[in-house]
DNA sequence: CTGCTTGCAAAGTGTTTGCAGGCCC
DNA sequence: GGGCCTGCAAACACTTTGCAAGCAG
């Protein structure tokens, strides 16, 4: 495991500390599970991946656990369709964490990021208009990507 | 009931019908209602509705209707934290019923409506830069409204 | 020790599916 | 009449909850 991880993790362990929160091996697998990927996870596979180290952490715990962290801020959570939910740890400066925003395939389903920079002029303008404060990392903007345009352009 | 609305609501059976699909009370009735309100109804809150008119009608039939009208083009629907998905008739000339793309309070859950004109130049620069033809009508954008900022303003 | 967290089981919500019969066209 | 739609019931996926025991601080 590289360094940048067991810094990454600690300091989420910090934090819960901070916030009064306790640090159980629930919580801590939880955490290295999401750090160990760049990938957006649902909470089934979280439970599947968890299990691999503690292997009596029960469902209910751990969809506890990412109730608790995504309050305190330590994760992120976007509600995809069709899929429940999916987490990641809340960018920070780690290698590929860069905060970003979604989108979504209506044909296909994939999950795509982009940078957050693209929805800055956005945000700046509902802020203007509605007063309504746009949160980048949890949108979920959906349309058709690139691949299934071309494939729907061969089809007719 | 408006003349505008039956006539909106023959264009609907008229499109079913050019599209080879069959004219039941269950559709007729679901598009009746979506037909009669400008609000996003859940699916169960559309089974509680189209009760009233067909009181058989079974929640299964009427989810697989308002599956067949979705990808018909008929209804548009938009996934939403917490509740699901939620439908309306797609956005015609009809009066309020504008196309419009949606924001979610991720405190108190409201939806509200905003112009697709405000997602435009975030479509552009998508479809340019990654191929992705984004479906403004679907996007469902969350952040913290003007109230609820309000209200965590006093609270500290 | 105090009480936040967990494990367990069961219920809850929202949606889908297989099948036989019915109705639209 | 042919076959798309419907009603029914059960299954499904995802998540939440009440409770007693357990462990962190």
């Amino acid at each position: 495991m590289a360094p940048d991880s067991v810094r990454e993790q600690e300091l989420a362990v910090a934090l819960l500390r901070r916030r009064g929160q306790r640090v159980t091996p629930v919580r801590r697998a939880v955490i290295e599970v999401l750090d160990q990927t760049t990938e957006h996870l649902a909470a089934e596979e979280i439970v599947l991946r968890v299990a691999r180290t503690v292997p009596g952490a029960h469902r209910a715990s751990i969809y506890r656990t990412l109730s608790s962290l995504s309050e305190i801020g330590i994760l992120t959570h976007t509600h995809v369709a069709g899929a429940g939910a999916v987490y990641h740890l809340t960018a920070t400066d780690r290698p590929g964490g860069e905060a970003h925003a979604h989108l979504q395939c209506t044909r296909c389903g994939r999950l795509l990021d982009i940078p957050v920079d693209a929805l800055r002029g956005l945000a700046r303008q509902l802020d203007r208009d509605l007063g309504f404060e746009l949160e980048p990392e949890h949108a979920a903007l959906m349309g058709v990507c690139a691949d299934c345009r071309a494939a729907s352009d061969r089809t007719g």
